[in-house]
DNA sequence: TACATTACTGACCAGTCAGTCAGTAATTAT
DNA sequence: ATAATTACTGACTGACTGGTCAGTAATGTA
């Protein structure tokens, strides 16, 4: 993961362009793993392969980096859960799978993954970032799902429902996947993996847990 | 929150019995609010009525503190879940319908329901009680809904499945509920209450999003 | 009342870490 | 070459906090 030196011997590297990404990068995974409150900039400096000096000539402190991490993270992926809704071809079940499996294949397996755990973990102490996270990344999300489940609905392949709660709990078991990776992740070996999961939550989504000649 | 005092000037009471539960209660509350790390002993101590000096004669450190607020906060309320399934009746969509509800009335809607979210965020930082929790909790709660589940199938009430991933499935939208009333619960005022979300991932879960008609 | 016991206190200490800045070396300009 | 610029460094500092312990007061005992 350290920023691999390209000189044999330690030596200094001017690359003011490629700082600030690859220290948000150190930062995220160290935020991730750790807690903000018990990563130290040290660290995360060196594991971008800078001093701590340095870090403060990109971030302005702590925080800063904090919000720069969250921020710069997710936003670009949601731009592709747009154009996907707008490509809709009239099988709502299909989009919504195919939006599901993207969403893992982008943010879940990724790096960015962590982000839900680390913004679960820190909204109550940045209720400023948890507000700016709140409004462009939870519900704009939200917003996608729902107008799936709502195309589904006008046009009868889904039956009636809440539907923003309904958003939530579909929502739910995604966000338990990849904070499960990050959190007892280390513990839980004998896991199945994700592909199993995602298709067991998308059938069980479609069709539910009952028999299908007793469902009234 | 703060212990009341029984005097109206500060004074000392000599409470070796309450002390403890009381120290652990102060100690869930702001570990699950700030985080571990974030959250300063003299805080915990104060949160509980007393000095700092009080909570080392009942714990040996903050991390022994850490494990005691998670190893004595969950276990009881498994064994409730146990005598649930005993007393089965046959209807195995009833059966796995009490118990989450139950779950939310016992740990989601208290303030135990903080612990999820606590261990998650801190689960990197402490192997040893990340595994306790894993085999003690985490299994024995998954090792409850699959029991239902297995009923639910040999008697041709539910339809065959990956059993062990549709545990984890189903779990997730509880575990999410307690989890965001802990971190976004501040920023999400609008939200629809916990009793509707369960009965939406209830129903969607026996039912599935598709009429009824249109399944194979 | 006098003494013994112990739950409790809070000032203190030692270690840690966010943030600083004078200095260094890589790069560019002349 | 020499100078000017600036990305970068790492030793330093001040504030903060986990953990300690000598002392205090509440309670029990005779």
């Amino acid at each position: 993961m350290k920023n691999t030196e390209i000189c044999d011997a330690p030596c200094r590297q001017r690359r003011k362009e490629a700082r600030p990404a690859e220290l948000m990068a150190a930062a995220l995974d160290l935020f991730v793993e750790r807690g903000f409150a018990a990563t130290k900039l040290d660290d995360v400096a060196a594991h971008a392969g800078v001093s701590k000096g340095t870090l403060y000539l990109y971030f302005a402190s702590k925080e800063e980096l904090f919000k720069a991490v969250i921020q710069q993270g997710i936003l670009p992926v949601l731009d592709q859960g747009d154009e996907m809704l707008s490509q809709f071809d009239g099988d709502a079940g299909a989009l919504l799978e195919a939006l599901l499996l993207r969403w893992w294949e982008l943010v879940g397996a990724t790096h960015l993954g962590g982000i839900p755990k680390l913004m679960i973990s820190e909204a109550g102490n940045f209720p400023e970032v948890a507000q700016f996270y709140y409004d462009n990344v939870v519900m704009r999300g939200r917003g996608l799902i729902r107008q799936v489940l709502q195309l589904g609905i006008t046009s009868r392949q889904f039956r009636a429902m809440d539907v923003d709660t309904t958003v939530d709990v579909i929502l739910a078991p995604q966000l338990m996947l990849a904070i499960w990776r990050y959190s007892f992740g280390p513990c839980d070996c004998g896991k199945q993996d994700p592909e199993t999961y995602l298709r067991t939550h998308i059938d069980l989504l479609l069709n539910g847990l009952m028999v299908a000649e007793k469902k009234k």
